[in-house]
DNA sequence: CAACTGTACTAATACTAATAGGACAGTCGG
DNA sequence: CCGACTGTCCTATTAGTATTAGTACAGTTG
């Protein structure tokens, strides 16, 4: 998988490193196991500093996207166990909140903004015991 | 309507009051033309520096979320004309991706999702062509 | 005119992002 | 065992931002 950053994002490097890895599991592209660039790498390509790469690694693995097997490298770990149903409610809230302020304040129709979201949730791999109505997300490597 | 800052948020104070009035207009807790404390009124009841209230005003008024009447104070602007459809997808967009990721990650289900955001939607004041299935949104005031 | 409104400006402090360079411990292939 | 790789840790420095502080100005109200 490519990573890019935008010096115009506004986000710092590191968050923008997170997110990409977050969502590439998310859509399948990072495969359970799989070994992501290493720090010096990644640093390499991207011309940023090692230690803006380790961050955002370290921090992956603080919240149990990433595992390091020492002196081999950094890997996608597999799906944990799901968290309680209010834990989970009490995660997606404010984001879910966020999205609804944002889609008032422009005019945005509930009906629109459904549409919206199952549009772009057939790219995702979802593992609850509902599938999106689409099966397009399939599995690339 | 109340502000409250938290220092435990981790968000600049600024920032949240934005958030709170973003909020509030599209909760419809604050109606147009209603008339916000003013600067140092905040600024003293929060027992933070004016010029934080201030920047928060001045970024809403740039948004056109509010309007300033120069010696009298900011007021909560009316509903500007909708932007096109196109405009607003792509403003939408990230923020749906990114609910999805989270969502995905936590093994949170499509229909759960669903669920949630159908559930948060009834407090919000919609004015698009279709609205919620329940109408306990209505203004209060 | 007096008391309020938002705005503008400068200065100082504190925190964070990012870079730089170095050092350490674990693991692999030879 | 050895060299080359892995992630991690540490200190120092630079740059940018958030926040506070105090002052000043222009417009509006009564």
């Amino acid at each position: 998988m490519e990573f890019r950053i935008s010096p115009a994002s506004g986000l710092p490097i590191y968050q923008q490193l997170v997110e990409q890895v977050r969502s590439g599991v998310a859509r399948g592209k990072l495969a359970a196991d799989e070994k992501l660039p290493s720090v010096r790498e990644l640093s390499q390509s991207l011309v940023i500093n090692p230690n803006t790469v380790a961050r955002a690694y370290t921090e992956l693995e603080r919240d149990g996207v990433l595992y390091t097997r020492p002196g081999m490298g950094v890997f996608v770990a597999a799906k944990s166990a799901p968290l309680t149903k209010k834990v989970r409610r009490e995660r997606l809230l404010p984001l879910v909140d966020q999205l609804l302020v944002e889609a008032v304040e422009m005019g945005c129709s509930l009906a629109e903004l459904s549409k919206l979201i199952s549009e772009r949730s057939t790219v995702f791999e979802w593992n609850g015991t509902s599938e999106p109505s689409n099966a397009s997300g399939g599995k690339r490597k």
